[in-house]
DNA sequence: GAGATTTGTACAAACGTTTGTATCTTTGCG
DNA sequence: CGCAAAGATACAAACGTTTGTACAAATCTC
């Protein structure tokens, strides 16, 4: 391994004059530092970022934390920002949660451990007590949030349109002429899913239509919820449904068709996240768009500008078969 | 930031001797251990890793290195591995190379400059001269290479059983009663979608089918590809395509049906990869799973206990409705 | 109880870089 | 030409840990 040392020697001159050279002091001539980089390349010096980092006290690694790397959202949140980190110099340093407090506690700790340069993270779902975050932020280590946030700490947030993304769903269904509109809700602990409630039920008292308790249908959002949902919904006099998931969406167009429902004629469905599979499927399901790639960049952004504002990323929706009369 | 130097201090003893009682050298009173602890506890002390690592000169990282992380064949690698690891001391970190050989190039040099301990690496589809991983090799870091493996360099090498994958879903096609079976293979630069067409010509050989140029269709792996793919082997008598890619096979179904063509009833289809969307569409498809997250455990298990032999992780055949009769 | 052996701790150097300060050299100006 | 200012480089300490060797104390052996 080749040191700065070493080219200093060879040049006869001083570790510090080839440390500045290499780093872009204006403080070394322009002719020295032609001949240390040269040096240097001959020699095939690479910087010994251990070494770097110690005397720096910190390090050009950025710890990415979310609850499941594999989630679709998530993989592309990380990508996202790992495109452009890495474009200023920053690694990725990916931990997961699994969902799971202590695994967040534990790998804020690694990260704290490891001096990074920040964190992004995105909240386990039981995640409250934030004693293991301010820990971070007392070490001076930025801290962006994104998706799940907890809106009391401060620093940077990066979070979807919910309730516009939500509201725009809904009437797009009212548009679509369905006269009675509910909405198959997630985990209320969770900010997002409480913002897609409240928008589906702005969407509709601004038109003057009832958004009472008896068609919101709360459960986990995954399929089988969704079809005991469409069950409900269909009792209720529903002719629509907004999910606030894809998978629950899948579960209740599964239901409704075995009942021999239409879709999109009796009966409307818009998800939420726009999976893969919802363009895919038959009928393709309608779906409101998170934009995991670029709320990866906008967390990125926000870490590499110092920036510490809430920024909202829109949604879009994406509308297929399963809500439109006219496909 | 409280360091060893000032737990000596406040307990009257040496920094070496901290530093062995907190890595459990044997050669420290069990005693003196106990103090230390308790003091290092009371004082918050946290091991400074750049430090660490610059003395031991290697860090407890271990690099992640895949074409792109929102597919979803790698991140559940990734997810694999990164869960092993995690539980084994180490962090990951990770690049994506966007399938271009000069980011791979880059980010082996990122990893090499961070002195990480290992590296687990899936190649971008260009990527041929390796001189960079013998670098990675030189430097006596262990490489562990899954999927696009080269198989010339030395290290432990983590891959799917593609030929017996395809010959399964090929054995099964002739099993559903198909009698003229195509494929569309992939990239044939790489070796799993060579070995994956190797697999399906060995299947019909062995029963005495034809498995002739004349029904196989080379081209890259998307919907639009797997369209014009189903064209031609309408054309060339097929009733059946194993397709070496999930979403060709989506494609070849598209185009199928657009023309009348009945699945499975005239035609039958096995994709492979197993990706989310083919349980989930209509009618579903049937697939070759790939087990990503298993692979990724197995390469991280086989850098953890310095193994370098080749690790063959099965494929398992999803029998689904576009290639059964029956369902 | 003296010498040999084991056990536990101290000493000190090293890992390779960065950076504040000091020193030396050059240039500019009157 | 002399002196000040600026420009370039050297010096040296520091970052916090690990580890080989040396030393001191305790235990054992005969």
């Amino acid at each position: 391994m080749v040191t700065i040392t070493q080219i200093a020697a060879a040049l006869g001159i001083t570790p510090s004059t080839v440390s500045r050279a290499l780093s872009g002091s204006p403080r070394v001539k322009e002719e020295t530092r032609l001949a240390i980089e040269q040096k240097a390349a001959e020699l095939g010096y690479e910087r010994n970022i251990m070494a770097s980092n110690l005397r720096k006290g910190r390090s050009d690694i950025v710890g990415v934390v979310v609850p499941r790397i594999h989630r679709e959202f998530f993989s592309n949140v990380i990508s996202g920002a790992e495109s452009l980190l890495n474009e200023a110099g920053y690694s990725v340093l990916i931990c997961q949660t699994h969902e799971r407090f202590e695994d967040e506690v534990k790998a804020l700790r690694t990260l704290r451990n490891n001096r990074v340069a920040g964190v992004l993270l995105s909240h386990a779902i039981g995640s409250s007590d934030s004693a293991h975050i301010r820990d971070i932020l007392g070490r001076d280590i930025p801290l962006v949030q994104f998706d799940r946030v907890f809106s009391d700490l401060p620093g940077a947030k990066v979070v979807s349109n919910n309730f516009q993304g939500a509201y725009e769903a809904t009437a797009h269904l009212v548009a679509q002429g369905y006269r009675r509109i509910g909405t198959l809700a997630g985990y209320m602990s969770s900010e997002a899913y409480e913002q897609r409630l409240v928008g589906w039920r702005q969407a509709l008292l601004d038109i003057g239509r009832s958004a009472g308790e008896e068609i919101v249908f709360y459960d986990t959002i995954v399929p089988e919820t969704g079809r005991e949902a469409a069950m409900k919904a269909l009792s209720a006099g529903c002719d629509a449904l907004y999910c606030a998931g894809d998978f629950s969406a899948l579960g209740a167009i599964e239901a409704l068709r075995s009942c021999g429902v239409r879709i999109p004629q009796d009966f409307g469905i818009v998800g939420t996240a726009n999976e893969s599979f919802t363009a895919l499927m038959t009928p393709s399901m309608s779906s409101l768009a998170l934009n995991p790639y670029e709320m990866g960049r906008r967390a990125a952004e926000a870490f590499l500008n110092g920036d510490d504002g809430t920024i909202v990323v829109p949604m879009e929706l994406k509308i297929r078969e399963s809500s439109n009369h006219s496909l």
